[in-house]
DNA sequence: TCAATCAGGACTAAAATGGTCCACAAACCC
DNA sequence: GGGTTTGTGGACCATTTTAGTCCTGATTGA
């Protein structure tokens, strides 16, 4: 359904969560309360997120997680990049002889285009402003367009 | 992946191929020779076309496919959602009671606002524009973002 | 030494996806 | 009217992906 994972989801909910206080660690089972997702779905996802570098973690007695940089130099981009790869709405490249007919290239080329729009919106939102209420524009795209959002 | 899926991808292919000949009819084998896509998928991708309004279609002898419309009336946004139903990036609502917590109910609020901007970037590009070669503003975003695509 | 915590990865169950095929209905041609 | 072409609708299956859980091991601090 043109979805974002629900893994990549999680996270940019638990990294809400360590934003929202980024002055301590947080323990997994803190964030798991605090988010109210399983105790071992926060983990799976904390630990990538770490690999991802996002995050931080110390082990040991009062352990726990933090944010690698300031939640405004990271993006929501980064977040789903660390759980769904490449951005890409296609595949594009990847799959067989498509590409010798005609028109289908310029569609492919197309696809990227919207692509990176995409891209750009993912860029341009942080994690910062994630966490703040809601209507402000997003950087990317500085006003209001002329298309309808309907049908 | 944030992918679309593979369906749609085809779908916008052959509404492709079938926009640069939109003055005559084209059967599902002719499509399926024309885009390189087996047959039986082909015929699959068409009919649920037929079904969203997108095309219409003539049985019997020398029957086949065409627009419902002409290409320029007919958006990318509305290919996808023929197959992926309601774009949206994430599921909100449907899942259980994330929304109790702080933070998280904002972060939400954001990913619409995320949404939106893909939904105008789908909405935005129309098939006539989709057959054309590439290197073009796309209608919804004005001009080129200060935003880095990369990393 | 022990308890708390993260790390890494195996594993499973469920769902989505892609793809094929078949029986049927319409339209056309002879 | 009979036969052929072409779309319609849906069933069906195999594969892949996804989500979620759990276990074993490594660190750290008290």
């Amino acid at each position: 359904m043109l979805r974002v994972s629900k893994l990549t989801d999680y996270a940019t909910v638990i990294m809400g969560h360590l934003a929202a206080a980024a002055d301590r660690l947080h323990s997994a089972a803190e964030v798991a309360q605090g988010t109210g997702i399983a105790l071992p779905t926060t983990s799976k996802v904390l630990k990538a997120l770490v690999r991802a570098g996002l995050l931080r973690s110390l082990r040991g007695q009062g352990g726990g997680y933090e944010l690698a940089r300031p939640a405004s130099e990271i993006s929501v981009a980064q977040i789903v990049r660390s759980f769904e790869g490449a951005v890409g709405l296609t595949e594009c490249g990847s799959s067989e002889g498509l590409c010798e007919q005609e028109s289908i290239c310029s569609i492919r080329g197309n696809w990227q285009r919207i692509n990176q729009v995409v891209l750009a919106a993912l860029e341009g939102m942080t994690l910062a402003e994630m966490i703040r209420p809601a209507p402000m524009p997003i950087r990317a795209v500085p006003r209001r367009h002329s298309v309808s959002t309907a049908a």
